[in-house]
RNA sequence: AAUGUUGGUUAGGCGAUUGCACACGAAAGUGUGAGGAAAGUCCGAGCACCAUAUGGCAGAGUGCAAGUUAACGGCUUGUUAUGGCAACAUAAAGGAAAGUGGAACAGAAAAUUACCGCCCCCAAGGGCAAGGUUGAAAAGGCGAGGUAAGAGCUCACCGCGUCACAGGUGACUGUGGCGGCAAUCCAAACCCCACUCGGUGCAAGGUUAGAGACCUGGGCUUAAACGUAGCCAGCGUGCCAGGUCCAUACACCGCGCGAGUCUAUUGGCGACAAUAGACCAAGAUAGAUAAUCGCCCUCGACAGAACUCGGCUUAACGACCAACCGUAUCA
RNA sequence: GCUUCCGUGGCGCAGCAGGUAGCGCAACGCAUUCGUAACGCGUAGGUCGGGGGUUCGAAUCCCCCCGGAAGCU
């Protein structure tokens, strides 16, 4: 689990960064970014209903939280960024999902 | 012994490291951390607010009896009916002589029936409903007597209705007498009868902060309008409605001590209740309970709390326990 | 968190106080035309979302599920 001050919180910042962000993806996830003025990252997951019922779901985004652990201190500073989980996430080991993160972070110029 | 019936329990375990939420702590750290269905939202409550929720109509629900409970449409024990060899299971199971309506096709006729038919008779006219056909359903059944032919017209048995007695808190059951069949089915058709129901939901509601400015239209206090119920009455407020701009809360409380959990005893066939002792056991708000590794086994289904309880319903891999039934074999 | 509605041929819809399930378009065949379209004639295609119940009989009435849509805050 993140510690509060990199989560991403709120409805409108979902929608801002979708409507505002640019997208990188591959096989496992989806990114999405965008420039922001805070002084930290924020981190936010997504995981729709296309995944499954709501265990498979829950199990999804903790895995996902997990494998991003690793990574945030490697993250660019003054940036927002969602997580967009695909179909099969959960079913993968997290070692698999940080290396597909830090596949498109690299490919989205945001490692340091 | 295998099969069956009923009821119940359990829901992988242990360890290490790294993390998350909450509580306590100055800190280090310590403790706790999803379910039997958390689900569907189908019922019933608590709690909160709305008008002290008042009267009537409309509307909705329930429908064998007694009990149980905070309450219920739940549950328990019975009654009756149906199914099963049985253990047992299932049932919205009041009223059709209050009224309205419906019963396709077929059939003479689907409700005060008469086509064929039977009988009396020259005929006219009259008597009858036994037999025939249709259909899901056709005016008690069956046998005997009786008759012009017939008919509960009479009788026995069975069914039905009703009265009395007995048993039972009661649903109802049993026995006996009487009636002589009273006019089919449908109320999960309208309806009648009995009983129950005010509405909205924790995004309720409260705290602090805020509660501002402008424009347009209507009304002028016996009003309009609004006030959380479909209509009327009654009650309350006393300006109302629409639009634009600005600010904001996604803060804090509500929110985890409760019809609470466990154990024992007592009462009760049981649901359940009473008493005593012990215990405090998730509370998030983009939303915690995870990741990695090792060992073991029967190799792990359905599935994730969001105000809280009592039920019901649905989903589901197995494992285990207890009681009982009939059958077969052995003793 | 709560409320309401809808599932009927391939598509869009009727039929719902119970009695043999229809319409339009599409499809197929015939006819017409030099050929195609339109017009005309004909044909096939439905366990009425699933399961149970009431009834002699259920798309229709009642109950429980499944899927979808809309709304309130």
């Amino acid at each position: 689990m993140l510690s509060k001050q990199y989560r991403l919180k709120k409805r409108k910042s979902f929608n801002y960064i979708y409507k505002k962000g640019k997208h990188v993806g591959n096989e496992t996830l989806a990114l999405v970014f965008v420039a922001a003025k805070m002084k930290h990252i924020k981190i936010g997951f997504s995981v729709s209903k296309k995944v499954g019922n709501s265990v498979t779901r829950h199990k999804a985004t903790r895995k996902m939280r997990a494998a991003c652990r690793p990574l945030v201190p490697m993250i660019k500073e003054n940036h927002s960024i969602i997580f967009v989980a695909k179909e099969g996430v959960e079913k993968k080991h997290v070692t698999e999902i940080t290396q597909a993160m830090a596949n498109t972070l690299r490919r989205a110029g945001l490692m340091s």
